[in-house]
DNA sequence: AAACCGTGGTC
DNA sequence: TGACCAAGGTT
């Protein structure tokens, strides 16, 4: 297709159908970021209410910044991708303290915050600084690569260059805010991944792929992510109102999340063996013992019990919350405390 | 540079 | 159901 005339027709149809979004409605770079953070690998819909509580809680970047990295963890709790929320905060804490509360205006100043990247550089160099980079994100290559007939695989690192050389080029003379969403509008609404709207698409008469018939053979992307097996046994330690939890650390998943006590081996069978055998100390009161529970990860599949332990002495609470470093919490602090979807829905179940 | 990092929706 | 995907970044 011709470049023009896609621009042409992306931007007109954008004028029309450019969705209502609350960003949208400043050019605040705060907002503008904020909302490209929570937007990374998620829905519009799915991040949409995490916006509004963060700009309700944290008006500003100096709010932000001034907020405990696990304060700020509980507000994102449920959106996944946890390093999202750490990187966000300590980008904050950077801007409010080197850059006197205001965001650089620069792709290349912007890429060299915390959880920026070059999308993010450009999303905000772009929309928030009118500065004329392009986005490269999902949508960018497939729109892209089905409208220009790219066939490059975009799994293979090389090719995002590729894609952003094409995107620039067309970016020229554009308003750089405007054609960049605009671009990724028409990907989430029109051009979408599985039956694409090609019957009311303006641009099918110079569509490559609605021509050759291609639209579910580009983009072209050859990885596919290998899944493996966890078996998690938690133990759940409790004397009167309090429980013990500790904090995840680095090099698994869940950092900065806090979950319980708990023995894992790839072997599930084992593992029951070893549960069973901890359940029948005397010192500990069973209370329950849950049902197997799936919890699905893009990379793994866990499998999960959980052993509700009542520990009947204080001095032995004590003692086990200090050599398997654990700490103990009022379940008011259990609120407050950011945790996994997996172990946030068992304590609405057992617990609250 | 390939692998990893969450959760929810969809077909 | 399983596989894929969603405004990516980091290691």
């Amino acid at each position: 297709m011709e470049s023009e005339i896609f621009v042409n027709q992306l931007i007109d149809w954008y004028r029309h159908q450019k969705r209502d979004l609350p960003w949208r409605h400043s050019k605040d770079p705060y907002k503008i970021w904020l909302s490209e953070i929570i937007l990374q690998q998620t829905r519009v819909a799915q991040g949409m209410p995490y916006y509004l509580r963060f700009v309700e809680k944290y008006p500003s970047v100096e709010d932000l910044a001034n907020a405990s990295e696990a304060e700020v963890l509980r507000l994102w709790q449920g959106l996944g991708y946890y390093s999202r929320a750490r990187n966000l905060h300590a980008c904050a804490k950077t801007v409010a303290s080197d850059y006197e509360g205001k965001f650089p205006s620069t792709f290349e100043e912007l890429l060299k915050l915390k959880g920026i990247g070059r999308y993010t550089a450009a999303a905000i160099a772009s929309i928030a600084f009118d500065q004329p980079n392009a986005v490269v994100d999902g949508n960018v290559y497939r729109v892209l690569s089905r409208v220009f007939g790219i066939s490059d695989d975009i799994a293979d690192s090389k090719t995002l260059r590729i894609f952003e050389k094409k995107a620039n080029q067309l970016i020229q003379g554009q308003k750089p805010g405007e054609f960049n969403q605009a671009i990724m509008d028409f990907g989430a609404i029109q051009c979408t991944p599985r039956s694409p709207s090609c019957a009311i698409c303006p641009m099918t008469a110079y569509c490559y792929a609605f021509n050759q018939g291609k639209q579910d053979a580009l983009p072209v992307k050859s990885k596919k992510v290998k899944v493996r097996n966890r078996y998690f046994y938690y133990f759940v330690y409790e004397h009167a109102d309090r429980v013990l939890m500790r904090e995840r650390g680095p090099k698994d998943i869940w950092q900065g999340l806090f979950d319980f006590e708990m023995i894992e081996s790839s072997n599930p069978k084992e593992q029951e063996e070893v549960f069973s055998a901890i359940s029948a100390r005397d010192s500990f009161t069973v209370v329950d013992y849950s049902e197997e529970v799936k919890h699905v990860l893009t990379h793994q599949r866990i499998f999960t019990r959980f052993l509700r332990v009542q520990v009947n002495d204080l001095g032995n609470f004590e003692a086990l919350a200090e050599s398997r470093n654990l700490r103990p919490y009022q379940l008011e602090e259990v609120q407050e405390l950011p945790k996994p979807i997996l172990i946030q829905n068992y304590l609405k179940q057992e617990f609250f």
